[in-house]
DNA sequence: TATTCCACTTTCCTTTTGGAAAGCACTTTA
DNA sequence: TAAAGTGCTTTCCAAAAGGAAAGTGGAATA
């Protein structure tokens, strides 16, 4: 019997979408980029960025961000040596996205706070 | 004492973007409302059109949904009763994320198959 | 010498998310 | 009459995410 396949199929947008959402997943993903690509190099000066954030969360997380190729982890043999975080070119990428979220995020707290 | 405060302030991008974040979080939202953007508007139908989705995940997300005014449930009062889920206006807004995640996600795999 | 800074790690714990499977009340279809 | 479809709910459980707090080892600072 063949299938009902009564549904129309989206499955052009959801797949690269579902993709997309693999990579930057989670509440801190973004958040560490937008950092980063500030301008925030150290571990703490990041963390003190992101309110919230905790230390083992960050180190977690900056450690997916390398492997996924958006950020670099640079060692710098000095005494002592520092350690640096920056973004990668590839980071660039998700710049489009940032500003859609932001753009989002602004007007819907302007709609929350204009029901209330 | 003052504060170190030796980091780069990007609030100004993070605080939005974590407003949007927290609605549109989780693996399932945006597959659910790309879904039913599309046209599929029974329960089933939507299920069927999103690999892998689970009936409780997709009744709790739906309701999720629901809260956000993204998406509206429809009781037909027919024999037998039906129920329809339809995009509200507000979902609309949406796109534009939608379509830049779906860019990123697009090119995300051909830079992946590429190196391989 | 005591404290602070830096970049984390470790432990413990709670919450959230997700999945598999079954069930249910009803209706339609074969 | 039996099977299948509809829109879910329920139960049980595993994995992942997240948070609080403390610790660590070296080096710089007061």
């Amino acid at each position: 019997m063949a299938n009902r396949m009564g549904y129309l199929s989206c499955l052009d947008t959801v797949k690269p979408v579902r993709d997309a959402i693999e990579v930057i997943n989670g509440k801190w993903k973004l958040p560490i980029i937008i950092s980063v690509m500030t301008g925030n190099e150290r571990f703490t000066d990041i963390q003190e960025s992101i309110p919230g954030i905790t230390p083992k969360v960050l180190a977690k997380e900056l450690k997916d961000l390398e492997q996924h190729q958006l950020i670099k982890r640079v060692v710098i043999e000095d005494y002592p040596v520092r350690i640096l975080y920056k973004p990668e070119p590839y980071a660039d990428t998700l710049t489009p996205i940032i500003e859609a979220l932001k753009g989002w995020g602004l007007n819907h707290r302007r709609r929350i706070f204009s029901k209330a």
